[in-house]
DNA sequence: GATGAATGAGTCTTCATTCAT
DNA sequence: AATGAATGAAGACTCATTCAT
């Protein structure tokens, strides 16, 4: 998304400059990793420094929100296996920011997106679990850690790997499969 | 190790110091992440700021030579795959900073790295293998990449959290094991 | 005073609105400082940022508004030293404010306050050296001089030193007591 | 002290560059307050941002090694009452400087320095007593609350207003006076 | 060859002020 | 006439890198 209108238009450019931090905030997470400085998402998305710093308290309060609409794509439509972790891969660079965050973390909107995630994943294992295609003894800790593993493991060596995300999201089914 | 000597101890003490160097780094990276401070380095090792750069150029430099270190730690004793994991997850903090290295990289010496770990690798496969504890299906592609998602797990997300870090292994024993 | 209504209440709010922001000066004065956001002072009066700048147009002129009602009960209450030297302690944080503000400032507004100031210390001095209270030699000068020092005292160093305080109004007292 | 060398002069500088800053930070808390732009200390001593924070952590301990010298001063020259009082209206606006900053602050250094500033004070007073110039009944805190007023007096009106500190300097003898 | 101080560029954050609604 | 969001310009602070000794 290229920059935007530099000029005060007012407070009806509030929802919209939002949905432009969100959006640059996701291009630059995946782009450059959850280190790319503050400032330059404000001026990919096209608004001042203050503005972004009004919606959004710090880049983690970004990154809660960045996550928060990808957890809603991940809902919405990964109900298998397969589906859930291709879409974890498409989204890992910015997922892998999420889960920097997540990991060192206590504030209650992390929680609470730890929870959805583990909610989504429940939902998935139990379908899966019903077609025969997971094994009775993986629990939802082992399918969460195993979404960790994939989602930074695409989000620092995918570059350009496209073998190699195939590569580990086969050893993951391979790990989940029922024993034969 | 703490600080050492601030005396001036003339050229004497240049391989000492790149001894300190790189114990020091090894101890920080793990400490608080390859983004520590090159500066810090210095002060950790006792040793000035411009004797750092003249050891190594920059941070990527110092990471490979102390990744050649883990190279070898690896190479002398994990024989078997439980022993492999182990000390990636052990040296995960450490790992991990170098895989974020390893990743963008083009240098060769990285590349000389990559293919010594591939050996490793190979060396280890072939012993489990023989062993019938790996199946025959898996590559040496497929135990990188398993060794990568899992030094890149154990270094974000088990910051004190041994459980999980105990079901990622237990997770990609399951992927390399024999199908029944 | 807590924030009050956020919804546009039309020109009639206009008078509560220099009320609400009067007060919440100088409440946020008297806690904070001068050097307090100027937007702050908003949010705590409950108006809209574009509202504080109709009516005072910097924090000067706000500081001008608080300081002539401070001054308005010094008129009405102070007619002795002793109470004079109190409610000045009393108001010494905003007091504090003030006098910053009039030190460097050529603003006619601030010479009226000045001279009005002068005029309640002239009539408190006339009462009290009619009583023998206040030595002959002293001038309405002398006493202003001595309002500025306990003022200034009590905002920067009384922060919960009450014996300070004290103190200090005590030594104003011998400084203008009559020679025996 | 106008801005020198912009080159890397080597660590010879560095006492060098120390006493620049101190010079400047005297300079510009005088001039400015206590509010001036770190960063504008280090323009003024010719000295970069970095170099700055290498000598001194932030403002604070930069106004503590002024007022370091400051006290040096009082101890070395002023023996008398009246040479106490002038001298410190002198260094008004810095000393007033280093009261804002004592006043909120448990720093071990500041304590050390209040408690110098006790000593300075002790021993004028036992001098000026012996010559019964102080009445006997003052003590040495309520000097130290006379040296505070006149201090906070002095910086923040006395712009250029050499009567009103001529003034305050008198009411406070007037205060500190034997009674007759 | 080692030392440690100096440098300036870059990032984060806050504030006074303006503007469309 | 009030609202609240937007703006850009500072200021604090940190870091990689260079340099005189």
């Amino acid at each position: 998304m290229a920059a935007r209108s530099q000029t005060n238009r007012g407070p009806a450019a509030a929802a919209e400059n939002r949905r432009a931090l969100i959006d640059a905030a996701r291009e630059l997470f995946a782009e450059r990793g959850f280190a790319v400085p503050f400032s330059q998402i404000a001026r990919r998305a096209g608004v001042g420094q203050a503005s972004l710093y009004r919606h959004f308290a710090n880049k983690h309060a970004l990154a809660i929100a960045v996550f928060d609409e990808n957890l809603a794509n991940l809902e919405r439509d990964a109900h298998d296996l397969r589906g859930f972790l291709e879409l974890i891969v498409a989204q890992a660079r910015m997922s892998a920011s999420l889960l920097e965050v997540l990991g060192r973390d206590d504030d209650p909107a992390v929680a609470a997106l730890e929870d959805r995630l583990r909610h989504a994943i429940a939902a998935m294992l139990a379908h899966e679990r019903g077609r025969g295609r997971i094994d009775p003894a993986i629990e939802v800790d082992d399918v969460a850690t195993a979404v960790s593993m994939i989602a930074l493991h695409a989000a620092f060596l995918a570059e350009g790997r496209g073998a190699d995300t195939t590569r580990a999201v086969a050893l993951i089914e391979r790990a989940l499969a029922p024993r034969s």
